[in-house]
DNA sequence: ATAAACCGCTAACATTTGTTAGCGTAAATA
DNA sequence: TATTTACGCTAACAAATGTTAGCGGTTTAT
């Protein structure tokens, strides 16, 4: 009897959602059997099922625990008194940050909300929308102080947010630039594009 | 017996191929059965094998068909006597193209190709690795030349490449801009971010 | 120490999956 | 018109899937 090891302050239900996380991340939400994750855990896939309900918790749980991280830091920073450009630099550096350091978590978050079921589907969905309008609303803040260039907004929400899931292929790479490099390089040329 | 209805100049492969990129787009390739698909098609799933070798068969179709017409636009684009940002323009508003236009294939191409098998994997990613050098080279062209910031090429490519992607957003949308919006849309901000 | 809770195992299940075999009819060719 | 080819159908398959039941040992709490 191989029991899950777990370190300090986690459950083993968090180990297993780890691992699923990176799971996939790898193989997809699909692709990525029951089997497959029983394997990389070290125990039998029934065991799993003393510790989660069904696969698609495992997806719930990774999807919206990386939602809610975003969602928190957007109301931080939108209610800080600096100019709109500025939010949205910082925004996008905690999307970079984030994408570089848990990059498991939030590429399957990006990628794979699409098998969720209702009502998580819908939900998330509304989640992802209402975010992409207020970031848009601040890029109109930014348009109508001359801070930033008189672009459609939600294009340029889409092309920040995709510009970012780029960064997997940063991870991906053989030879990559430091992290640090990487964000510097991305918010010259996303900032820059969009300051007058 | 209801038998596949072709138009002129297409095969009934053809429109098989064409329903699964639909599908393959909405549901991803792991989750749209062959069930689905004859569905789509209107015919039994067992009938599909009258016309295509395997499932897998048909990603490869649709990732190297799109991997071809990109590969091909490069190499004219690349002997034409421009700036490099110009070429940069070029290659990028015909991404922007054949991602508004033929959003499917594209996409699928894109998103799915993990799941081939090799050696058609390790091809495809070949092919993908070296696309993405020759554009890096052009950008390298560009900083030698002062047309462009100085950034770390590859890492402007990835941008590139996947704030494309997020044209998949724009289908998405209910209140879509124009294509041709769109397209300046993205090209004043990407472009704008490179250019010194 | 004893009871209770936890947790991993084996075995099995019902579905869903891609795919093949073989039959019969419609279309194409001669 | 006669014959061959194309193609859709039903039936069936083996494999893989998510998941449950129930047993037995181990850890934890009393």
């Amino acid at each position: 009897m191989a029991r899950i090891k777990t370190e300090k302050n986690t459950s083993r239900k968090d180990v297993i959602v780890s691992k699923a996380a990176i799971l996939f991340r790898e193989k997809g939400f699909k692709a990525a059997s029951m089997r497959d994750l029983a394997e990389s855990v070290g125990v039998e896939a029934a065991s799993l099922y003393n510790h989660i309900k069904s696969k698609t918790e495992l997806l719930h749980e990774l999807c919206f625990s990386v939602a809610n991280r975003f969602l928190q830091k957007l109301d931080e920073i939108e209610s800080e008194p600096i100019p709109a450009i500025q939010k949205i630099e910082k925004i996008l550096r905690f999307h970079i940050v984030e994408m570089v350091n848990n990059y498991e978590e939030v590429y399957v978050s990006d990628r794979e909300w699409k098998h969720l079921n209702d009502p998580y589907l819908s939900n998330f969905q509304n989640q992802r929308r209402i975010y992409r309008k207020r970031l848009a609303a601040i890029i109109e803040m930014g348009i109508k102080n001359k801070e930033i260039k008189a672009i459609d907004a939600p294009t340029a929400v889409l092309i920040l947010l995709h510009a970012i899931s780029g960064i997997e292929s940063w991870h991906r790479s053989k030879q990559k630039i430091t992290a640090a490099a990487l964000e510097e390089n991305m918010v010259t040329i996303l900032v820059g594009g969009l300051t007058i």
